[in-house]
DNA sequence: GTGGTCTAGACCACA
DNA sequence: GTGGTCTAGACCACC
């Protein structure tokens, strides 16, 4: 649960806690039934708004790695280890499918890109 | 010079125009001295306004790919091989980072990065 | 007499008390004068909080479906048999406008929407 | 486009928005293709906030109901005529199957149903 | 205490 | 002009 965020990024605010919590909560890091810290907790501590930080929330639990219940705070939502696979798949796919397609219009060659990730891992 | 743009796309036009030919032209696809079309040619092809094909034209210009040549329209820059390799790497290189990251905060290893990279080249 | 609550439901958990009581009464499921257990139990076994258990009984008394006599606990309050038809008519009637009114909205005609019911039922 | 709102209703105001604008693109009344008014237009005239109004576009967005493009405006977004008839049902059966329970759980029998039904529609 | 909704007003990026 | 994001502060319902 080690939240932070950067203003200067350009990417809202909120993706970027959603951005996290979704990498968390898909990696085990958070584990399902988990509570989440209040909303206005988790607004206080990084300095952004209450608003700012539903968003990410609501977006979270539309998605299906959140539950929140009115009045007594969010949690993880469960999840089974298949359709967890399933999600980092499809994550992964199309970030890989971006930098593939990436490599391939400047010219970059299969082997070259290959040796790159080996590199920055 | 096969620009396309797609308005339902979440970036900018005027970026996706950039992508492309900034692309284009560090892949060798657009020679050095190629001249671009005109343009309101390429505004009224595409269906965009001119304003936003200009607006990609300065980004693309203040970044050392094209040139204007008052009254006589843009051409691609001059680029010497070893600054364009430079160019090449950083383009990839902050894309690979972010698809690192990305792995790594999903619990994915090396290795099953780099099958689905050969998996989709 | 089996209450059963979903804490992830959307509906307040009061609400869904109140309505899985409020049901029973007017079915005849619960019998007028029937004894409903304490707040305390009910509150422990569906473990949600004795307020809002009492919150719910609270409101059924407000519409009359129970009735509590200090010390020796909560019954179902009598109810006559047109009055109890009544309040049945009430609950469904506004059901089904609403799912008239749906129906309309989004084009469909009367046949097909009975076939449905038909089909469900 | 005759949108409306009722703020003595307990439903949301964005909720309102998105049912109505949904059901109109589900109807057909709605043409896929066809500009929404500016969010601040729609605001204005019905005297709700900016971001109310955005909440429930963003949610008819995420729905598939419309296509947002900044810097020119909201559509309709494309719907084929199998996966209208789709949402159409699913709409509906959710609705049908909540009135039937109901139904069941009060102790009324199909063809007094039926007869509701058939008087309001 | 919790989350859910709404307002008013601001700034930015895009077309 | 458009939509996208954010803030500060308020009120409500629920637990």
């Amino acid at each position: 649960m080690n939240l932070s965020v950067n203003p200067n990024d350009k990417t809202p605010i909120y993706r970027q806690l959603y951005e996290q919590i979704a990498s968390d909560v898909l990696s085990g890091a958070l584990a399902p039934g988990t509570p989440l810290p209040p909303i206005r907790t988790v607004s206080r501590e990084l300095g952004v708004s209450m608003i700012t930080v539903r968003s990410a929330w609501e977006m979270l639990e539309r998605d299906g790695y959140l539950l929140t219940r009115a009045g007594s705070g969010c949690f993880v939502a469960p999840i089974n280890e298949t359709h967890r696979q399933t999600k980092v798949d499809e994550r992964l796919s199309a970030a890989v499918d971006a930098l593939v397609q990436d490599a391939k219009s400047l010219g970059v060659d299969k082997d070259a890109l290959l040796e790159m990730i080996r590199d920055r891992f």
